[in-house]
DNA sequence: GTACTACTTCTATAGTTATCGAATTAATTC
DNA sequence: GAATTAATTCGATAACTATAGAAGTAGTAC
């Protein structure tokens, strides 16, 4: 379930696709089945460099080959390449979906009620618990480290509701963020 | 509309996304933006580095800058990630789809009357037209300028049809491949 | 068996690139 | 203005790799 051990290999995959021959190999045999002399010369490159590319493909699981009179027939195995790509998908839109993956039912069910399609804050709720679901709703909008003027605190806030004054106010004062007593600079509080 | 405009984007995504800082960075940027120093300290490899993978993750349209106070914020570009990812499942199956788009009604009619959905052929049809389309749909499964032993031609038509004798005959017969006199070896005709 | 064919493996080389450290640029703070 | 900070660009180096050609392997034809 965990994310790391698959990280090599989508190196080793977009490492093998990322060079135009063996990407031109990949389509050439999403078409037919070709000899590795047939790629050569359609490539217009060496026997040998074709069987080492195809090897890397191999290695990859993205070709299999067969052996055919006497010819090597190599084939493009598509469902390598279109499990790949689901995986792709399956992380490519982390932006909301992953933390609200990690969200309990109680915090999805205040942010339906209090929040729009597209993350706008509709109301602000009565009770604590769920105030700071809302809170927490806007905090990924910035970065731990970073020092933010007040001015740019409101740009980002502006996006989830027009009163930004008592949205940066709240955050503050719930602990969320920090300010700077002199310049008003705003910081994100580590909250490990 | 034609693919190859997109091959270059194509190597040069996969490039990009082929080394394994620049993936745990796109890795990182999906959950938060990032700074490069920030960046920097986790990966552990120098602030100029980072810059030039993020330069490179740039280009390929992959992040996004914005500044904040005197950092640079880095974020992902989700929809660029999954446009491409959506790209790759498209192209992932063409071993039956691709062949079946080229085909004119006419061609699709016949073969989902006379073939399974798994490709079988239920039943030769009389008319020499319709004839044809199925002979044209079992072809692809033999390469260009390879020479088959009558064994293994029937080895591949029998996923077709348990009567091989008679449609490696009309093969032949029909133009599509041919035979050579004593060793009794068969390749395809090329047609182009 | 010998001759032939397609392919693979080995070796060397040229081109690419990831990396660091130094110098430079850009922006902020005082 | 000068000083500070983050980031970029530049220059050099080391590691990697795509490629071709030679040598070696395996299977086929006669």
């Amino acid at each position: 379930m965990n994310s790391k051990p698959h990280v090599e290999n989508l190196v080793e995959f977009f490492k093998v696709l990322g060079e135009p021959n063996r990407l031109r190999i990949v389509g050439l045999l999403a078409q037919r089945a070709y000899t590795v002399e047939q790629l050569s010369e359609t490539l217009g490159v060496g026997a040998s460099t074709v069987s080492h590319h195809l090897a890397r493909l191999a290695c990859a699981g993205l070709v299999a080959s067969r052996s055919e009179s006497y010819y090597n027939l190599y084939s493009l195995k598509t469902d390598a390449l279109s499990g790949m790509a689901k995986e792709m998908l399956a992380q490519a839109q982390p932006a909301r979906p992953a933390s609200e993956q990690d969200l309990c039912d109680f915090d999805r069910k205040v942010l339906a009620t209090f929040t729009t399609a597209d993350g706008r804050i509709k109301a602000f709720p009565m009770q604590e618990r769920k105030f700071r679901v809302l809170l927490r709703h806007v905090l990924p909008s910035f970065s731990h480290g970073v020092r933010y003027t007040e001015k740019r605190v409101n740009e980002i806030l502006s996006k989830f509701n027009d009163d930004t004054a008592r949205l940066r106010r709240w955050l503050v004062d719930f602990g969320y963020m920090a300010r700077e007593g002199g310049g008003g600079k705003y910081w994100r509080v580590d909250k490990e």
